[in-house]
DNA sequence: AAGTCGTGGGG
DNA sequence: TCCCCAAGACT
C-alpha cells in the first residue's frame, strides 16, 4: 500500500482531553437547560425524522409552526405516504429547499412499502432513504433508537473546532468525516441521542457563531480555543460565492378575472412549484424585453398577449442566484388550448397552489397596484 | 470538490 | 445595508 498513511492519528482525541468529564458535564447541563421543543415530546422515529428534515439549514423558530401543522396533517408514515404530493408541497410552502418535501414523501412511501411503515434502525437501511444524509441518519438513529452514531451538523463542527482547536475548513466534506470520528469516541452509551442533541444545543445556545458565551459554558474547562483566546476565530470556514444576478421578465396575464400560472419542472430550482410565467433576458431595451416576453408565451403556452404596463420590479435572492424581476401586466389576446403545465386560475383561488416566496412578492406588487386604483 | 438548492433572522 | 448563517443533501 504505497503512500497509505495511518488514518487513526488525526482522528484521535488529545491525551489531555477528559472524555468522561466532558460528556458528563455536558449532559448535566443539557438535562437542566434544554429547550422544550415540539419534537422532543417523545422519541417517535417518524416525528424525529420529520423534525430533522425540516431543521436542515433552517432555524428552530421557523420550523416550530411548520412542524405542528405538518404533524397534524400527516401524523404517521402512512398518512404522509398516501397524501397527494401537492398537499405535502403546500404544507412546505415558505420553508425553502422544497426537494426536502418531495424526498421526504418519497422516502415515506419507501418506508411504508419496504419496511411496513417502520422507520429503519440501521445505518445501512436508513441511509438509503431519500433526503437522509450522514447527519440526519445519525440524528434519527441516536435520538429515536439510542444507537451510538454521531450526528455532526454545523453546530457540532463549530463546537468541536473550538473545543479541540481544529483549524480544518468546515466547508470541506473531509472535515465532517474527521469530526464524526472524534464525536464517536465521546458518545456515552445509553445516552447517545441526548448527547448529540446536547452538542447541538450548546452550539445553538452558548457556543454560538459570534460572541460565544464562554463565561456560562458548561464545558469551559475543556475548551482549547478558549484557553488560547481564539474562540472568536473558529471555526475556519471558506467564504461562499456571491449570488449570480439574473434578469427576468414576468408576465401577469389576466383574462376575465383569471390569471395565467405555470408549474415548474419537477427537477431543479423550485421544482414542482407554481409561478407566473417568466423568461430570462439579457437585453436592456424596454421594447426588446416585451418582445422576448411575447415570444416566450407564444412558444410555451400558445397564447398571444399584449403587454399593457409595467407593474414594477421585484428582487429575490437565493443562495446562489439573485433574481431581478420586471413585472408586466398583460392582456390575453388569443389562445384556447393550454399545455398541461399551465392553468388559468381565478385570483381568489391562487392560494390553493404552492408558490415560492419570489412569487408571493409579485402577488404583493399586484395587490399594491390594485389598492392604488 | 464544488455547485445546486430557499428563506428569514440577527449583528 | 450588507453579510453571515441555520439541526445538509444531492449531483
Amino acid at each position: 500500500m504505497a503512500g497509505k498513511k495511518a488514518k487513526e492519528l488525526p482522528y484521535t482525541l488529545p491525551e489531555e482531553f477528559h472524555v468522561f468529564g466532558f460528556s458528563s458535564d455536558l449532559l448535566t447541563w443539557y438535562d437542566s437547560q434544554k429547550r422544550d421543543l415540539p419534537w422532543r415530546i417523545n422519541r417517535d422515529p417518524y416525528r424525529v425524522w420529520v423534525s430533522e428534515i425540516m431543521l436542515q439549514q433552517t432555524r428552530v423558530e421557523t420550523v416550530k409552526s411548520y412542524y405542528a401543522n405538518f404533524m397534524e396533517k400527516f401524523p404517521t408514515v402512512g398518512a404522509l405516504a398516501e397524501a397527494p404530493e401537492d398537499e405535502v408541497l403546500k404544507a412546505w410552502e415558505g420553508l425553502g429547499y422544497y426537494s426536502r418535501a418531495r424526498n421526504l414523501q418519497a422516502a415515506a412511501r419507501e418506508v411504508q412499502a419496504r419496511y411496513g411503515g417502520i422507520v429503519p434502525d440501521t445505518p445501512e437501511d436508513i441511509a438509503t432513504l431519500k433526503g437522509v444524509g450522514p447527519y440526519t441518519a445519525g440524528a434519527i438513529l441516536s435520538i429515536a433508537y439510542e444507537k451510538v452514531e454521531p450526528a455532526v451538523d454545523g453546530n457540532v463542527m463549530r463546537v468541536f473546532s473550538r473545543l479541540l482547536y481544529l483549524t480544518d475548513d468546515i466547508a470541506k466534506p473531509a472535515t465532517r468525516i474527521k469530526i464524526e470520528h472524534l464525536v464517536r469516541q465521546v458518545i456515552p452509551r445509553g445516552r447517545a441521542g441526548d448527547f448529540n442533541q446536547a452538542l447541538m444545543e450548546l452550539g445553538a445556545m452558548v457556543c454560538v457563531p459570534r460572541s460565544p458565551q464562554c463565561l456560562t459554558c458548561p464545558v469551559f474547562d475543556y475548551c482549547m480555543a478558549r484557553q488560547e483566546g481564539v474562540q472568536e476565530d473558529l471555526p475556519i470556514k471558506g467564504k461562499a460565492k456571491p449570488p449570480r444576478p439574473v434578469h427576468l421578465q414576468v408576465a401577469v396575464v389576466m383574462r376575465d378575472g383569471q390569471v395565467l400560472i405555470n408549474k415548474r419542472p419537477d427537477t431543479g430550482l423550485l421544482a414542482g412549484m407554481w409561478e407566473f410565467p417568466m423568461v430570462e433576458t439579457e437585453v436592456e431595451r424596454e421594447s426588446a424585453k416585451q418582445d422576448v416576453l411575447n415570444n416566450s408565451l407564444r412558444d410555451r403556452f400558445a397564447v398571444e398577449i399584449e403587454v399593457l404596463e409595467s407593474l414594477g420590479e421585484v428582487q429575490h435572492t437565493f443562495s446562489h442566484l439573485q433574481w431581478n424581476m420586471q413585472v408586466w401586466s398583460c392582456d390575453w389576446i388569443e389562445g384556447d388550448e393550454l399545455p398541461p403545465n399551465a392553468r388559468l386560475v381565478a385570483v381568489d383561488e391562487l392560494d390553493i397552489y404552492t408558490f415560492p416566496m419570489a412569487h408571493h412578492k409579485i402577488r404583493e406588487l399586484m395587490q399594491q397596484k390594485s389598492d392604488r386604483s
